[in-house]
DNA sequence: AATTCTAACTAACAAACGTTAGTTTTGTGA
DNA sequence: TCACAAAACTAACGTTTGTTAGTTAGAATT
């Protein structure tokens, strides 16, 4: 376990302001205080603001990236990728979980071929993951439904779990995963 | 259907600008512009940015106070209250599209008497919510699991519908609402 | 025709913003 | 002990922000 850089630091105590706050409306002042230093001594680190909101949101969707790579992969069925992609969502959520709010509510305000390249990942990712809902259709593990409202329902439960996750109390990971799967699968009702 | 006054204009044309870069990125020279006149001429309409905010924000957070109160005052079986809310909740986002992404993503922007009304009436409203679910447990309609988990993931599909909603195509309502309470009570599996 | 009202305008304010330049302190290895 | 690099500091910059004051053009009312 390698001691955080300095920089590294004030990647994550600007990430928890933002999560309070968003992006727009927390300002160098407010983290530098957070720090326990004065604003001009942040860019001994970094080169401004906008490389904190790019390095953080870009890291989280890389993980994205390469997590789903490996489930396009896994010689499974349908049905098994998506309990995967469920779990690779949960996992990156317990890793990442201060850094998610900038991913869901600020990744508009990136710039120029860091904006480009985020919206391309998340494009692809969806595309990906709603390829595999339509392969669970064909095959019949899935229910014959709006592929479209299945994708939403399931990504929009997993995109704001970070809101929910440590609240009520850092249940244990497994636990949460196994009623996650269940609830997102079988629904409901008894 | 009568024609909106000069204030529900600017607190339209303000929650589009907000819902594409949050309420704090959007500027009173920026929300002018849109409306084709100065920032100074704003305000003699309104009172200030903020009052934009609060009252976009605690108008619709009132149509789902008085909705749940309504439900739950329903004398139906706890899984069709549960359709129920769920009904509420599309019929709202089909009516207050432009305003619900300041509703989940600029409330801590309100201020004083106005962020405590919010939250108070969103706590209500989640803690009816989680009641209704526990009584489908104990009748036996809603499958026996943690029922945080029950609330988080449909609440988290709600709150997020707006987004989803036009960008398809502005889908029939009956037909959301049909497809919407299956995959939420049913799930996915065949 | 004279008056009042409405809704726009121009100009300017103080405060907050991200950032830069130059300087001082602090800690480390020779 | 001295030299150097890292990391803090003070001071200031040019913009942008929300907002106020005072003015003006046109429509509605008397």
């Amino acid at each position: 376990m390698k001691s955080p850089s300095r920089k590294e630091e004030i990647i994550f105590v600007a990430s928890r302001l933002f999560k309070e706050k968003g992006y727009k409306a927390v300002s160098m002042r407010d983290i530098a205080q957070a720090m326990g230093i004065k604003a001009a001594s942040l860019y001994n680190h970094i080169h401004g603001k906008q490389e904190i909101l790019s390095t953080l949101i870009l890291e989280v969707a890389r993980e994205f990236t390469i997590g789903m790579s490996k489930v396009v992969s896994e010689n499974t069925t349908p049905l098994q990728k998506i309990k995967s992609v469920i779990e690779l969502h949960i996992d990156i959520t317990v890793n990442y979980s201060e850094a998610f709010a900038a991913l869901n509510n600020d990744w508009m305000h990136l710039e120029n071929e860091d904006l480009i390249a985020f919206v391309k990942m998340r494009e692809d990712y969806e595309e990906n993951f709603r390829k595999i809902i339509k392969q669970g259709i064909e095959t019949g593990e899935i229910q014959s439904r709006h592929p479209e409202v299945i994708l939403f329902s399931i990504l929009s439960t997993l995109r704001t779990l970070y809101l929910w996750y440590q609240k009520r109390g850092k249940l244990d990971v497994n636990l949460l995963k196994k009623d996650m799967v269940a609830v997102l699968l079988q629904g409901i009702e008894q």
